[in-house]
DNA sequence: CGAGTCGTTGAACGGAATCAATCGTCGTGG
DNA sequence: CCACGACGATTGATTCCGTTCAACGACTCG
């Protein structure tokens, strides 16, 4: 999908299998990663209560981005899914920054993009009704004809928009009961034009 | 509160009234900004439906970060407080940071920071209930003592968590009477340890 | 002084979480 | 190879808690 030739990597990726763990909470911060394929999620774990799911990284995204600048990492990574990621040394990386225009940009290109991704998912949560977020998220998904390829469990969407499982469930039913969305086959759907 | 020694600014900043407008939406993207001081709201204004306010950044923080690598904002800046901002070019600060290695490095922290921030709030966001949710944020911005300044208003705060205003007093008020917080005066809060 | 805003509380409603049960699929190991 | 367990998808019933609507006093600012 994306095009990783600027991080000038040489090395051949680090292959995980899923439930595989890429570091650890605490660990040191040595290199940057950049996932190139399968999913990652990051995990907290707090010292009381349970896990915590900080995030769920699909490919083409940096891995712990904003713990490239700590010394320790604030949370584990475990691939979801069997993945594929590539790594660089910090220090390189680093030297790479300063050296390199083309690196130094498209890093902070990535984290540009991380940040207002994350902006429009905060937005998305102002919208209390949960029928109207799911339909702006899938706004945003969708491509010009209103296609959009799911890749991820519904589950996992559910959880990224904040709601009950059964919840986006239900509403997807609805949607498409009517008329407002199809779902030719899983891992796809199809927008309705519904010009108020 | 922070030292922008590093931005080497040498203009003064600009000042600006209460709703007054820093940007707009759609204009072009010709300077960098840092709000020294005061407070900022970002509007997004969407064809149909009312705005969207998408971020209130506070002093210290990078105004529309997100936005600096494209051509236009996708969202307007209006002064929520009477404001000072330092700008800087965008080319001067893309020279800068390919020249200046503190200065790119002190950018790229920014942006790790605003990043975490983010997934902080996002994390904080899939905390159901209204009562853990105030006092897992709180937790994060209280000092080793348990104090916490408040820098904005309880309106504010409730907006930034996610739930009603009314719902934040009430649940403050019974976090008050049952002796987990005390609030000697407005806009400051003090935790009692509650080890389970 | 009046307009605007914040903090605060009450009452009622509604919608999403929760609990629960079923079905299908996939991977794994005996 | 098939049984079993794990997990995703789905739907029903019920509960609960946060939103919403409403009203009021205090304070600030022009």
């Amino acid at each position: 999908m994306n095009d990783w030739a600027w991080l000038g990597f040489d090395s051949t990726p680090v292959q995980l299998k899923k439930a595989e763990r890429l570091f650890g909470q605490g660990a040191k911060v040595q290199r940057m990663h950049i996932l190139v394929n399968g999913r990652v999620k990051l995990i907290r774990h707090p010292f009381d209560g349970e896990d915590v799911v900080l995030h769920v990284a699909t490919a083409g995204e940096m891995i712990a981005e904003a713990s490239f600048f700590s010394e320790v990492y604030h949370c584990s990574a475990i691939a979801d899914l069997p993945s594929e990621i590539q790594c660089i040394d910090r220090n390189e990386a680093l030297e790479k920054m300063l050296s390199d225009t083309r690196f130094s940009r498209n890093v902070m290109h990535l984290f540009a993009q991380q940040i207002r991704d994350l902006r429009g998912l905060h937005e998305l949560r102002n919208i209390r009704s949960a029928q109207s977020r799911i339909l702006t998220y899938l706004a945003t998904q969708a491509d010009s004809s209103g296609k959009i390829i799911v890749n991820m469990s519904l589950r996992d969407m559910a959880y990224k928009l904040g709601l009950a499982h059964e919840t986006l469930y239900r509403e997807l039913r609805k949607l498409e009961t009517s008329g407002q969305l199809e779902r030719p086959a899983s891992g796809e759907i199809i927008l309705r034009e519904t010009l108020a």
